[in-house]
DNA sequence: GTACATTGCGCAATGA
DNA sequence: ATCATTGCGCAATGTA
């Protein structure tokens, strides 16, 4: 179900984000300097009306454009991977919790018989304990005391 | 830790996307039909050399990119929301895990506490309990049978 | 080969 | 102003 490929790590998938990543930082600026709606994803560019103020500094072309772009896209890859560990944390929490749980199972399991061995026990024998115990004093003898718990 | 804006459904963020998503079923048409490299998000646009064929049916103008792409995005956008619910699915399954460990491990201590008492109550009376036994048949006492192992 | 599903990535809005 | 999160669209790739 996925999980062989998993495109190329940081670099490009194909030879063209690498531009837009440093690009501006050599001679390439192949920018482009008439881009009309940006046919990109989630970005806008420029609402049909009304740029007569801080365009320049957000504009495409603007160093701090780019490097605000770059610092965020880290900060995303930053994000994303934490979130995809978070994921992975939580998922392997759900394995170890499941084994502490048949763990435990196992245990009341065990307790339980055990338990019942002794009941068994002291029921088999119930006439010839209390027999000998009664006539000496007048001790509670508890046959019954926690009975089956909840 | 957000949960309070989550912009748009659907719709525009500023007022753009949606002329990529309906524009071409209206009469807007202002896709940038000279789009240099694609300024967008993991899109590519033109390598550099080699664009001799199927890039009639695969450019931007198309009606069957956009088709595709729209129907890509629902796909997306699926896929995306499968995915969250998965993972909220998760952290309630670990939620639900650790209930029922602390159900089983109360269950245990009642099972141990239970146990050792009738324990207790075997040893006070061992002798009496022997005495009235031994003599009748050559039964197993079992006083130690389960002991403290785990 | 088509259609849908996943996934990495960059953008922009917004939260902190 | 800076970084962190998140919805979104694109394209590559995987799967059916």
């Amino acid at each position: 179900m996925s999980k062989t490929s998993q495109q190329n790590p940081t670099a490009e998938t194909n030879g063209v984000s690498v531009i837009y990543t440093q690009a501006h930082t050599s001679g390439l600026q192949q920018v482009p300097q008439l881009v009309p709606v940006s046919p990109g994803g989630g970005g806008k560019a420029a609402p049909p009306s009304k740029q007569g103020k801080k365009n320049s500094t957000l504009d495409r072309n603007s160093d701090e454009y780019r490097l605000r772009r770059e610092r965020n896209n880290m900060a995303v890859k930053k994000s994303r991977l934490k979130s995809k560990q978070k994921a992975q944390d939580t998922l392997q929490r759900v394995n170890q919790l499941k084994e502490e749980n048949e763990r435990l199972e196992a245990k009341i399991k065990l307790l339980t018989k055990e338990l019942s061995v002794l009941k068994d026990l002291f029921l088999e024998h119930a006439h010839n304990f209390t027999d000998s115990v009664q006539p000496l004093g007048t001790e509670n003898t508890a046959a019954n005391s926690e009975g089956s718990g909840q």
